[in-house]
DNA sequence: GATCGAGATGAATCAGGCA
DNA sequence: TTGCCTGATTCATCTCGAT
């Protein structure tokens, strides 16, 4: 089948078109498309190899459908599928489209002068992201979407008592918290290597299709993949459109889509995520201001002590470690629990660090909504 | 005090300038600046917030023209300032600016546009965000930080070992959860009313000047607030070029960097990076006596072996060279760090040479220092 | 069959000094 | 500027094979 064949009064409906996505989008109908999610190349830019401590080497994006000459024509593209995305969509459609800081600024900016209405950008934090081999900047671990209306005046779908029920009865916030595509899930060739470098996971889908369509909705993916999306749509029981112009991809998200059975028409139950167990770092509560650098500790019996730095290091003489760390060193043990080995003195008293981290959680949850809060959104 | 009054020769050094952001930053002298924190406004609602380049206040009105008027206002203003900032950044100087999804993707292509490159995109989730009373969208429970260095070829600071301290000895991720500035923290005005309405906690600085800067190095803010930026680089010995136009905010923040004690000059050393500590040839050590020659070195799962030459280079068979030459070459490898590959035999134990770097760099400093802490850090 | 350890891997703008 | 050498650097998760 072949987008650019069909007719622009009819929009095939449950279908991977294989072909370019600005051209096929052009031969679908006005207005047909209640909600759009969008993966569209990240414009990375990688200078060579990179390699891990180990000296393996990261197998990167350095696809050919990733690469522009330069920003104004990724600029350019991202302005010509985002105006065809526009006038797809119904005029109370939604769209989702997903990158990184190499490409979601230009996203977002163009999704603005293009009149789109931004309803929320929402993080995705990964549980297990690469991490940052040099040493040189913070571990990447999250990628960003933007959620927009085609219009201000859009009447959106946003189903807010769904999303509630799947955080634990809590308002869904803006930052969620999910694995990458790994195991059983990634799709791979015949050598057993990842199909596609950059498939997403089936839960994003499955809460970003959960949040903002309904039941027989029809859901569009531009650049479709290996067919995330429109699994997902299948077994959420929402039509697909999918567009996707290399043969393998399309092929295989054919197959994948066939192989998936819809949830039972009555089954839109929904499974309660799993809520993240808070982690308080010692040096969250020096940033904090829980605890000054400087303040002198000590151990129970006062018989070794130590100061606190800006990092939440412990000094102590030529010595410098983790609060459990320093406290093993200074004691010959092989381990140690910082937060009960060592004291601070308040009012005269000395007491253990895990009464901070005890205040500090508190203060995370016990916290009053203020005027101030609503004021600095 | 006025920035417009200062010459462009001499940078006014921890102070908080009255006037316009980018008036005052003219006056200012080219590469004089470390790092530069802003948090510009951009909440397009609020009136007298967001300004014309010629001072006339936009209309937060919301037909279609102007929309699209107020967009391409707050890009004119949007370059203009980062442009002066970019002329004030020194040549491996960093910037950070904050957002929300009402701007940030306006910042980060600007500043991409005007030759910024971006390092990471932060997100700072709130422990404590102001629930969506509506129940319309999800509930907006982060802001978007931009870290870019002045040009791609920048040799910006980065301090890994701090940032990594700080996060219980893993990696620093690019997901922050830090709670809102509230309570004491909060500057109030004589009814007991927040002094302004987007005051950044103090956690949230500490941890970009302790990530980006170095003691002494110089901080421009050129939204300065009520002084945040200005307070923590105080506190952490870091010096402060703050502007601000409004006077109540002004005079608040002189008044609360007047009330702010530097911490110890001691106690401000984080853990240092291991990039910045003296090189040990390993030859020296062999000439000290750390090492003797003909000593038998070996990698870790003892696959190969080599045998210490007195001049400091290791021999295996008809191969010879320096230890990161040798282990390269002995593993097909593009390139070694000899001083954590090869390993040497004490009382039964299979010790890095990297031990011994340690041991020597002690004896240097006369402090006594033990295998124990170089495995610590 | 259960457990343990080694190995593999994921949208990545990933070095710096000196001759 | 280019080229060469030194040497700093990883987390969560899954698969697979060995015990």
């Amino acid at each position: 089948m072949s987008g650019a064949a069909t007719l622009k009064t009819e929009l095939p409906l449950d279908q991977i078109l294989r072909g370019e996505c600005v051209e096929t989008m052009r031969s679908l109908p006005s207005g047909s498309v209640d909600c759009i999610f969008a993966d569209p190349p990240y414009n990375l830019q990688l200078k060579g190899e990179l390699r891990r401590p180990d000296d393996s080497v990261v197998d990167g994006v350095d696809d050919d459908w990733d690469k522009f000459s330069d920003l104004a024509a990724y600029d350019r593209f991202t302005r010509e599928w985002l105006s065809e995305a526009r006038r797809l969509l119904h005029k109370d459609g939604t769209i989702w489209v997903i990158g990184s800081y190499h490409n979601i600024f230009r996203l977002g900016a163009i999704l603005q002068d293009l009149g789109f209405w931004i309803l929320n950008d929402i993080v995705w934090r990964k549980s297990n992201p690469m991490p940052n081999f040099r040493g040189r900047r913070f571990t990447n671990a999250h990628e960003t979407m933007i959620w927009a209306a085609r219009d201000q005046s859009s009447r959106y779908r946003f189903n807010y008592q769904a999303m509630k029920a799947l955080n634990d009865d809590v308002q869904m916030r803006s930052d969620w918290y999910l694995p990458l595509c790994t195991g059983n899930e990634r799709l791979r060739n015949e050598h057993g290597l990842k199909l596609h470098p950059t498939q997403k996971p089936e839960s994003l889908l499955h809460r970003v299709l959960l949040a903002s369509t309904a039941e027989n909705d029809v859901v569009l993916d531009p650049f479709s993949g290996t067919g995330t999306t429109a699994a997902m749509a299948k077994r959420l029981r929402r039509h697909f459109v999918g567009i996707e112009r290399h043969p393998d991809y399309a092929e295989a998200a054919i197959a994948r889509v066939n192989a998936e059975t819809p949830i039972a028409a009555d089954a839109v139950a929904t499974t309660p995520m799993k809520r993240e167990a808070p982690r308080v770092p010692f040096g969250s509560l020096v940033e904090r201001n829980f605890i000054m650098p400087g303040t002198i500790l000590c151990d129970k019996s006062k018989r070794v002590f130590a100061t606190v730095s800006p990092d939440g290091t412990l000094i102590s003489g030529a010595k410098r470690g983790s609060i459990h760390k320093l406290g093993a060193l200074l004691t010959n043990a092989p381990s140690c629990n910082g937060w009960t080995f060592w004291h601070f003195e308040r009012d005269g008293n000395w007491l253990p660090l895990d009464t901070l981290r005890g205040e500090s959680l508190a203060a995370d949850s016990n916290a009053p909504i203020t005027a101030d809060q609503i004021a600095a959104q």
